[in-house]
DNA sequence: TCTGGGGTCCTAGGACCC
DNA sequence: TCTGGGGTCCTAGGACCC
């Protein structure tokens, strides 16, 4: 198989090229800068088409940023201070009070995701979605996927986006998608970079084991303990030393990553599992001097999940709570119930049950509401149905008539 | 001045069933 | 007194990703 990997960089403003910015935060909707502008300077009716003319004074500075936020995303030049994704907004402020800040914008990604997702699948129909700005792309079958070693499409794919949007795009070309991914981040930004197998004691083995994808923090941290730091390192260690220290499944994993090897298939489908809201709260709260304050939160979040299943036509069957104390231990709590549901007021039921399990002397940082086992609301009435009609022969023709009468009473509770 | 929100997948123990 | 093996579902926590 041979795979791309693409990710396009959001950075919407010419004027802002070169500058450090940093995107985040999000609570304050007066620093969007368009209803800034309209405020400041109502002789011009600013909109979406007047980007390029917005005076830099205009954009919000990360100076004096009082708040729980972080990064979402940072350019370049603001990366050079040591800021970059998941810091907090106070700290980066630290690093870099010059830095311009701009809100989050969800619509509008969202809008530009699905521009960028179109512009790829028309060229190239296999096409894995992998969050609001990456896919892995298929291209074996690609009618001159091959030229260049697909550099002639990668270079196709990436005027495609940017005269339909504006955006720049990384894309990295490689026998698989681990490597492509890996390929991707040799020549960002606007790049494009081919990795062949061949390639791989020259360009892969030297990088820092924490470049795979699926190596986080917790497993660089163990194979540094074991003085293994880069790629390379990590291929020369036995299979079975692995296995025996990172476990049978995880422990072949790296094995087969640290030597290229990765036959995962570009998924273009794939249903939902679960859909959750969480919020952080503006200060730590208490489950008793802040009962009212809570309460209201946890039920809007019930709502916001309710919503959430109702828009995309799901029900779902487990239903759980996330804490997140002051001191950022996090736990969970769920509980499957019989029938599925998108309702609010069962979800807020349910969930205040879960609420009850938890210790709620402590001060809580985030709460969280979570609808797992999900069907789509559609095939209700079939899993209803059919489903257990199905299950009830099965058992009868496997044990006879020991159980199956029993079970009839069981399966139908309702009917 | 600590550290968002929305996800997926894996592990592991216990209940329960055959 | 000691004792199986397989399977599924449920729950809690944790690593990781975008």
């Amino acid at each position: 198989m041979d795979a791309f990997y693409a990710s396009v960089e959001l950075l919407r403003y010419p004027q802002l090229k070169g500058l450090p910015v940093v995107i985040g935060g999000g609570r304050r909707r007066e620093d969007d800068v368009l209803a800034r502008l309209n405020r400041e300077l109502p002789e011009r009716d600013w909109t979406e088409a007047d980007l390029a003319d917005i005076p830099l004074d205009f954009f919000p500075r990360l100076q004096g940023y009082a708040g729980r936020g972080v990064i979402t995303t940072a350019t370049y030049a603001a990366r050079q201070f040591g800021v970059g994704s998941a810091m907090g907004l106070m700290k980066a402020a630290k690093l870099c009070p010059q830095a311009i800040l701009l809100p989050v914008d969800f619509d509008q990604y969202r809008h530009y995701s699905r521009t960028f997702k179109g512009i790829i699948t028309e060229i190239a129909p296999l096409m894995e979605d992998r969050g609001v700005d990456e896919v892995y792309i298929d291209f074996t079958e690609v009618p001159g996927g091959q030229r260049e070693g697909g550099r002639v499409l990668a270079r196709l794919i990436q005027k495609a986006i940017h005269d339909a949007t504006g955006l720049t795009c990384s894309i990295g070309v490689a026998p698989n998608k681990l490597l492509a991914k890996m390929a991707s981040e040799f020549n960002k930004p606007n790049g494009i970079s081919v990795v062949y197998e061949a390639d791989l004691a020259r360009r892969i083995w030297p990088l820092p084991c924490r470049k795979i994808n699926g190596i986080g923090p917790k497993a660089e941290a163990r194979l540094s303990g074991h003085g293994i730091h880069t790629i390379g390192e990590l291929a020369a260690q036995p299979r079975d030393w692995l296995l025996a220290h990172f476990g049978k499944s995880y422990g072949a994993w790296l094995h087969d990553a640290a030597h290229g090897r990765d036959d995962r298939p570009i998924v273009t489908e794939s249903e939902p599992v679960s859909m959750s809201r969480e919020t952080t709260f503006e200060r730590d709260l208490h489950a008793v001097r802040d009962r009212e304050t809570l309460g209201a939160l946890f039920t809007r979040l019930c709502e916001q999940v309710a919503a959430d299943l109702q828009r995309k036509g799901y029900v779902g069957r487990t239903i759980g709570v996330k804490l997140r104390y002051d001191n950022f231990k996090i736990v969970t709590r769920d509980q499957s119930i019989e029938h599925y549901t998108a309702d609010p007021k069962v979800l807020r039921q349910v969930a205040g049950q879960c609420l009850k399990r938890v210790d709620l002397s402590r001060k809580l940082r985030l709460l969280g509401v979570r609808v797992g086992t999900l069907l789509r609301a559609g095939d209700l009435g079939v899993a209803a149905a059919t489903g257990s009609g199905l299950s009830l022969v099965a058992a009868e023709a496997s044990s006879g008539l020991k159980w199956g009468h029993e079970q009839t009473d069981l399966l139908f509770p309702d009917d």
